[in-house]
DNA sequence: GCGACAG
DNA sequence: ATCTTGTCGC
């Protein structure tokens, strides 16, 4: 039982601390601070990714057991070609901000399970709108080396002005002076979704893949796909054991 | 000091 | 995240 802490094309051979769980908030804290330098900021990313990926993570009610998903949908149809999931406990208390940490072993371990390498990850939070700028999406993209973005449902940090009713229409999220994401409107008249930039990802390219992952619905295909399939996993895992 | 706070 | 009752609309 190998925890998680390899990965099979690591952006930035021989980063320290990138997967091993921190034992406290200051060692956390401490090592987004010391991560974050390594997020690659000029992109611009894929702009006709062959594969995308989802990734998502499903909690029990007693908040000890955990499933961790990532699906691989081709880009062009958003058919599922690749998927991982396995159970797990999570890995750090929930604190605002050092959520990344909680996650990213469970999530790392079924991203090693994948028989594809995706184009891109699509994460189930922020990427640069975070305090530190240094969320859930720059951690996986720069532990894994492969470009990455955020998408949450609800701000972590920024203001921002309501962007107008149509689909694809946004505004700019701002904090302390930076743009750090953007409130996009993925439906008409339906609550806009946070864009952020994880790795390696232009805001612009992040925001026209979002797009693209939302024909239907307002939360990505990805994010859709691996939801159900960790939740399907939990389900399977607390009836066996 | 008080509220807010990804999932 | 997860739980929960009810409501509106396709």
């Amino acid at each position: 039982m190998k925890p998680s802490g390899s990965w099979r094309t690591p952006g930035t051979p021989g980063t320290p601390g990138a997967s091993s769980t921190p034992g406290s908030v200051a060692e956390a804290v401490a090592v987004q601070e010391e991560l974050r330098p390594l997020v690659d900021l000029v992109g611009p990313g894929p702009s006709a990714p062959a594969t995308v990926a989802g990734l998502d993570v499903a909690y029990a009610e007693g908040g000890d057991l955990l499933a961790a998903a990532v699906t691989v949908l081709d880009a062009r149809t958003l058919a599922v070609v690749d998927s991982a999931v396995g159970v797990g406990r999570p890995a750090f208390d929930y604190v605002p901000g050092l959520f990344a940490l909680r996650e990213l072993p469970a999530l790392l371990g079924a991203l090693d399970r994948l028989t594809t390498l995706p184009d891109l990850l699509v994460c189930d939070g922020h990427g640069l709108a975070h305090p530190r700028r240094f969320g859930l999406a720059c951690h996986l993209g720069v532990v894994t080396g492969l470009p990455s973005i955020g998408v949450g449902k609800t701000p972590l940090v920024g203001t921002w002005d309501p962007p107008s009713a149509e689909r694809g229409s946004w505004s700019s999220l701002r904090d302390g002076g930076d743009v750090v994401g953007r409130v996009l409107r993925t439906r008409d008249g339906v609550k806009p979704v946070f864009v952020s930039v994880g790795h390696r990802m232009s805001l612009e390219n992040a925001t026209a893949q979002v797009l693209a992952l939302t024909p239907r619905y307002r939360l990505p295909e990805t994010t859709r796909t691996a939801d159900r399939l960790c939740r399907d996993a939990l389900a399977e895992a607390e009836q066996a054991g």
